[in-house]
DNA sequence: CGGCATCCGTCTCGATACTG
DNA sequence: CAGTATCGAGACGGATGCCG
């Protein structure tokens, strides 16, 4: 007899959904593309393959941390490549691969969006903070 | 002279960094959408409008906080409306601006090309993986 | 040059309990 | 029914120091 059926089942439904999360091909794309380095950094190697001190002045503000680990990131993700060149001085090189310049068009249709519609959410916004303490 | 300038010339990167990411309209795009529950909840909508309760049964794993949290977000920039009939049982309910609808062609993108290249994602994925303790 | 390991603050998130 | 308030766990991200 059911000492608590309600959590359990809450439990059962949460595990159901988090699968159907887990299994939603376009939720781990957003979670990835909505990450705060990835599309910087795609966008920073449209134009051609980089080493990772360019990418590191490229990105100012991000840590090394960040920046290795977005990177391990993408290249697990087959989106971006990663070449080593033993010379002295290590030389390592970062390029994106055809699947991750895929990305650059859904990128490029966001970016687009944003620029027509952002002025429009950020009135909406102005607007609802406005009328919060207004009067 | 000069104590810490290079620690300086860092926060001043950083600082120039951040001011760039937060005007960057698109960044503000990603974050939103990049959110585990908006793009659920404008999908949820997207088929006409619906009330608190059904909301939170639909995206049955999420919190009542997280729902109210999502919806005042979306809310504030102007993605939906909240509308508020007084009957004996409080109604509301939530639908889309035309604003906020226009965002259903890019998550459609975003859809389609998740489904049409997440399995070599995958693959990809799962290769990376195995590498790191094959042989 | 190109990392990796560690520590630590922040901030998000979820569970719970209570209200009109 | 539709929230609000509070609290604690945990992920996330940055700074630092060391290594090949």
């Amino acid at each position: 007899m059911a000492t608590s059926t309600a959590a359990q089942r809450r439990a059962a439904a949460k595990t159901e959904y988090d699968a159907y999360l887990a299994d939603c091909p376009a939720r781990q794309l957003l979670e990835r593309i909505g990450d705060k380095w990835v599309s910087l950094l795609v966008n920073a190697l449209a134009d051609g393959p980089l080493r990772y001190g360019e990418l590191s002045r490229r990105l100012a503000g991000i840590s090394q941390k960040m920046l290795t680990q977005t990177l391990r990131a993408l290249e697990r993700d087959g989106l971006l490549t990663r070449s080593v060149t033993p010379a002295v001085p290590v030389q390592v090189e970062y390029a994106l691969t055809p699947l991750g310049a895929g990305l650059l068009p859904l990128l490029g249709a966001v970016v687009d969006w944003a620029e027509r519609n952002m002025p429009e959410v950020l009135a909406a916004r102005d607007r609802y903070d406005g009328d919060t303490n207004a009067v």
